[in-house]
DNA sequence: ACATATTGTTCTAATTTAGTTCTGCTATTA
DNA sequence: TAATAGCAGAACTAAATTAGAACAATATGT
């Protein structure tokens, strides 16, 4: 199956040739993907070519042509699924509250498996969460208060201005917005009080991004 | 027979390709199947590569293709959901999710009886409850922000500082902070932009009082 | 046919992302 | 106790992505 950036081009030289009628050149593909050479635009569909999914004649321009897409499930039938689903799938299931976010300690240090913190089940699908109390008011201006209750979704990874919770130095968890700047990182609150801090990549590990929030008024 | 962590990870690679149309990284899997390792995955795919439920191209990168799945789920899965089935009916409740609120319309106007919003049992215990979501940014400096689903206490009375949801003139619903003045009643929003609203209380109904609060970020 | 503009190909090189291998820990079981 | 399976973690290798430039093939207008 295709890397990302292959099925983005896929997709696009499939959707140029069904609206125009005639297949991009390298250059309105590298303008439409986003890069700055058209090198790599070869290599992807050199790729593709090897997949199968593109055909081509060599040296002639604009002669590609699309053998195949990945078959995406059709919506009809995700909705079916939906709906079948939703029954077993609304209950509650609990997942661990690890305890407070705010600084000093690694989370895996703080786990405590006893306590547990119950969400919709259809909200923590497809992947591993967990929940955190969140102290303190670096988040204020995004609506992130103290007490609220954080749903975290585990992940290494995480996309530009994603709500991450970040592990610092191997010993500071914080929930921050990142982003990713050449090889730093920034580590972004919302509340003009505090300051953005800039780090080295290898300082910051990514323990999740906040899925959702729950906060009580009692 | 599949061992459950290989039947879970076939059914999520399966699953993403389905979705997205790409293959998942090595480090996407370990998150989702709750591995802190990725060399796990590798053992596992592997496995599965040798079962002939998965195929790969050597040497490239996102290359996993769906070759078939199992007939028979691996029986401790099968107990996980049974037992997930038994949660639905226990932990689970459903309250009536009944629309926008920001202004406009009386609440019980716009019922709509079909959609739910699923609670934590223990959280709507011992009154009346329902949900709503809340439409535009008057009470963001109290962390609600366009787009939240408010769960309500249905009561007609509150206390001095209580976010109530309040009927204005029989016609017109809004979330905002109470005060009582006298024979007067403050509305008080909680934006700088907006401002107080000072009305006889002989106008004013209350219709509920703000007990807890969920956001989503996907 | 000629000159010129487009378009596709190749190469080098740096960087990021992904996959593989190995070592050791832990819990389980024979 | 020894054997084993499963997994964490790090070290390592390989592939994917990106850029820039030079160049080759093709297309186009005259």
């Amino acid at each position: 199956m295709l890397t990302p950036k292959q099925y983005k081009l896929l997709q696009y030289i499939n959707k140029t040739i069904k609206e125009t009628g005639c297949c991009p050149s390298f250059d309105e593909m590298k303008d439409a993907i986003g890069l700055k050479s058209k090198s790599g635009i070869h290599a992807l569909i050199e790729a593709l070519v090897e997949r199968n999914f593109l055909r081509k004649l060599p040296h002639k321009a604009r002669s590609l042509e699309v053998v195949r897409l990945p078959k995406l499930k059709p919506s009809s039938i995700v909705e079916e699924e939906k709906k079948r689903e939703q029954a077993l799938l609304d209950a509650m299931i609990e997942i661990p509250l690890y305890g407070k976010i705010a600084a000093g300690t690694p989370i895996e240090a703080i786990a405590n498996e006893n306590e547990k913190f119950a969400v919709p089940y259809e909200t923590v699908r497809g992947g591993q969460f967990y929940a955190l109390t969140v102290e303190g008011d670096s988040m204020v201006d995004m609506g992130i208060l103290n007490g609220d209750t954080v749903v975290i979704k585990k992940s290494s990874t995480a996309n530009n201005g994603d709500i991450v919770v970040a592990l610092v130095d191997d010993s500071e968890a914080t929930l921050k917005q990142i982003k990713k700047e050449g090889s730093n990182v920034l580590l972004i609150p919302k509340n003009a009080a505090y300051e953005t801090r800039k780090l080295p990549a290898s300082r910051v590990k990514i323990q999740g991004v906040l899925s959702s929030l729950y906060r009580s008024y009692f």
